[in-house]
DNA sequence: CAATAAGATGCATTTCAAATACATCTTATT
DNA sequence: AATAAGATGTATTTGAAATGCATCTTATTG
């Protein structure tokens, strides 16, 4: 259960603009140098953005990218959508190429939807704008994926 | 987004198991050939669900694999916790390997911890029992991961 | 208008986890 | 002994994702 880097990276390069001071251009080159990763990559990330219209794109000298629109109007969710290849969470949610045998009357599929509903509507709660907060400091053994105790 | 083939033909041969009438024994060989897929795939999956407990083997003539605990006593979320080789949604949870740059102060991890807590929160409401059951015909369309219209 | 700084695009290559295959080995039944 | 089942370890293949490379386009500046 992963996201790609990809979206790992197509998020921070979001943040990180959400974090700049007025007017919130950065080139390509400072994030990825800024991040220690390939300029390459970073400009496929960049272009599928700009594609998707997270953020907009000035050629030439004193140019670079920048928000298309206000941080607290890009919802995580929606990006994260837009940007991950592959939501099939297993094979029988890609329909066409099915070929489990249990599909036609299995509740797990629907269970399974029914997670992966639940896991989209925490990040449609959050915008860039509180993504990009600073000071996050919270203990981590508080963010554990373990169930809980039941009592 | 998504789980491995692996987690996938685990929760599998459990729902075929917990199908079966009394005494719910089937061999891999049988149940490699319902699905059509490698009995050599499947018995790792067997190995492993055999090491987590969830399954029992009886060797020789007339054996094979039974659950090892009652259906409604194995939790979904319990199996795929014991079963998805990789929980790190993005590079950050793996602390002792993290290498970007923001995650002392980023609120973005704190989301996808809640999100992903979220998603096997609802994994962990429903056990084998609920996951074998027949009959599931839902309509194809209310199972979206799509943004749910916020009017 | 040449030089330079930025992003855009297409294609090739590499990497690595996951999947698959193969070869024995162990245990139990008949 | 023969056979039917699972166990284990190793090797190989595969494919998606990541990475690299080459070239093109657009804009600014002196």
């Amino acid at each position: 259960m992963q996201l790609t880097q990809f979206t790992d990276l197509s998020l921070r390069l979001l943040i990180h603009l959400a974090r700049l001071p007025e007017p919130g251009m950065a080139t390509i080159s400072e994030i990825a140098e800024y991040y220690e990763i390939s300029r390459n990559h970073l400009m496929k990330v960049t272009n599928s953005l700009v594609n998707q219209g997270f953020i907009m794109t000035t050629r030439g000298k004193g140019g670079g990218i920048q928000l298309a629109r206000p941080a607290y109007t890009i919802g995580v969710g929606e990006v994260v959508r837009a940007t991950e290849p592959n939501m099939n969470l297993v094979e029988c949610f890609d329909a066409p190429n099915n070929q489990c045998r249990l599909t036609r009357d299995c509740f797990l599929k629907a269970t399974l939807y029914e997670a992966q509903r639940a896991f989209m509507a925490v990040l449609d709660k959050y915008t860039l704008a509180d993504a990009a907060r600073f000071g996050f400091k919270a203990d981590l053994s508080t963010l554990s994926v373990d169930k809980p105790p039941s009592t």
